[in-house]
DNA sequence: CGCGAACAAAAAGTCAGACTTATACGTCAC
DNA sequence: GTGACGTATAAGTCTGACTTTTTGTTCGCG
């Protein structure tokens, strides 16, 4: 999905930047390049682009005379869409999806509510048409053309809403909701609830009440942490 | 502030950067490696660590045989703190600062509620300490203090929150404070009610009362969203 | 005249090796 | 014990040669 590893750099970047992020190098581990090159058996100056990377994320630091240094988790950049992937492929996915759903919980009711005062006529059309989509796939396993029409619903929303921060978290929820369909073993059918409620903020959002949108939008998500919380323990 | 161009082609991305998210070259533009590396007088190995950087930021595209293209703007990362950074420093300032004050009004009262079911007796106090600071530093063109204990406040809040990615925004928030108090001009100083409802979050975070942290949050934040909306035209 | 295949050029990508520079750490004198 | 000094280390930089992919052109055939 997106960004296969272009280069040499790039296949480098897969195998090494899912090790830090899944922790199995500790806060203030020390990777040295002239290593790492012989590791993945590149040279040097592959190796040093990766890390340059790397180091753009602020999941590593790269000191003269002391070499690669991992960064505390506290700093990384997790907005970073690569980082995001990287780290629903680990080991605490659960607790990522959790967060990155309360992120949800905060952003998308307000990016609903703009949308219902900024969304062009062509975003209501689409928008409804993936509204209608995900009725279509909603019964019988259909479960991955259900979440094409669903990513594609809460990228319109965000796009719509005109503020280009919100827009840009489309990735964001985009690797949400397919984590959370691929992860978690969904043998069931999507809960009818939640459709019917993105049915509404279509209409909602059609009809230009924005009140209307960001209330019935912060239940679909409301409801999306609550499944969550099924799911997976502690709170 | 944080990271001053660390070697070389971190001097280059300082004036590279900008210069792209400032839109001086049009999406769809083409540079050249070597070219570059001509006009900023490093070898093609640092030139081409800076392409990797803003290759990972999404600001451009390198391909083969055709060169670095730039990409349209609605692809780039603009929650890299950097990106952040440069844009701020850019032209359109005004409008950045409003699509980032529109993020903190969605994020930022959700946050201050669970701050205060989250907060631990220390965030509590350092809270209060801020907001004691920012009463101290409200009057008398004392803006720079004002805005060191206005930043700390909204990084606590925001880290007390336990939510990671609302922690990670804590570098934003000091962006756009900063750039409020530094770019727009700030002759008077800060509005007295501001003050006042930072007072009362600390209070209510500390009494755990997330439903009034979260109100009063929201004035914050909307408040501020004003204060924009008065200084430049448009909606 | 249109179309597909072969060809050539252009730019990024890769590599190896030599050299420079900053800096952590150990040593030694005081 | 403390400070200055020297040294080893690992990143940083540069250069030049070579490879690979891809685009656009040209040429031949239908």
């Amino acid at each position: 999905m997106s960004t296969p590893g272009r280069g040499l750099h790039g296949h480098v970047l897969e195998r090494l930047g899912p090790s830090i992020t899944a922790g199995e190098y500790p806060p203030g581990s020390v990777l040295r390049t002239d290593e790492l090159a012989q590791r993945f058996e590149v040279s040097r100056s592959v190796m040093r682009e990766a890390v340059r990377v790397l180091e753009s994320m602020h999941l590593v630091e790269s000191r003269r005379r002391v070499g690669v240094t991992v960064r505390p988790a506290n700093e990384w950049n997790v907005y970073d869409p690569q980082v995001i992937r990287w780290r629903l492929a680990g080991a605490d996915r659960s607790r990522q999806l959790r967060s990155l759903t309360v992120l949800r919980c905060a952003v998308e009711p307000v990016a609903a509510g703009l949308a219902a005062k900024h969304a062009t006529a062509e975003q209501c059309a689409e928008l409804t048409e993936c509204a209608l989509g995900m009725v279509a796939h909603s019964r019988g396993h259909k479960l991955e053309g259900y979440l094409v029409h669903d990513i594609a619903f809460h990228r319109i929303v965000l796009n719509a809403s005109g503020n280009e921060m919100f827009a840009r978290l489309g990735d964001v929820v985009a690797e949400v909701l397919a984590g959370r369909t691929h992860h978690q073993v969904m043998f069931e059918d999507p809960d009818p609830a939640a459709v019917t409620l993105h049915v509404q903020v279509a209409e909602a959002v059609r009809a230009g009440d924005a009140v209307r949108a960001e209330a019935l939008t912060r239940e679909v998500v409301l409801g999306a942490l609550q499944e969550l919380d099924i799911l997976s323990p502690e709170g």
